[in-house]
DNA sequence: GCCAACGTTGGC
DNA sequence: GCCAACGTTGGC
């Protein structure tokens, strides 16, 4: 079992939409980066768990706990042409996108901000913290989570 | 809105 | 396969 952090603008798609839905579960769709890609779909599996980021917002930080309840499958709004993350070179024989289901674990009772995380020495080499990192999906060490629970 | 960093595209 | 141009991300 893997620990990650998954971003999501919250204008686009917020902690609170997903606790919303039905047995707070939804679909993470939309992802539209091959190394990203490659960790939907070859990485992660039912039962891991993954941060839930806010980014490109006035705080940008974690906000809560997901896990993946759903391993990796062809995300569908690539085949749709209404959809915002549609792509015509995908077909349904050789989709190119994957998503995969998360359900919430908890919201956090306070963020936990970039700029915290920036500050504790011992999340130095978390990858969100290296510079020009863009990631949406990328994996976090236990212990690195560990640290980043304590700070909650 | 700015800009650095990175990813993608396409001509050659 | 190279690389310039362009697009996107995301913090500030």
């Amino acid at each position: 079992m893997r620990y990650w952090l998954m971003k999501s603008e919250p204008e686009t798609y917020s902690i609170d939409h997903l606790a919303k839905c039905k047995k707070q579960t939804d679909r993470w769709e939309g992802v539209r980066n091959y190394q990203a890609r490659n960790m939907l779909r070859d990485d992660m599996e039912i039962g891991d768990q993954a941060f839930f980021y806010h980014s490109s917002c006035a705080e940008p930080g974690i906000v809560g706990i997901v896990k993946i309840v759903r391993a990796g499958y062809p995300d569908a709004t690539q085949f749709d042409p209404e959809s915002k993350y549609y792509d015509p070179k995908s077909t349904q024989e050789k989709p190119i996108w994957y998503t995969v289901d998360v359900q919430l674990v908890k919201k956090c009772n306070s963020l936990i901000s970039l700029t915290a995380i920036k500050q504790n020495p011992l999340l130095e080499t978390m990858q969100l913290v290296k510079r020009g990192n863009r990631l949406s999906v990328m994996p976090v060490s236990p212990a690195e989570w560990q640290t980043i629970l304590g700070m909650a």
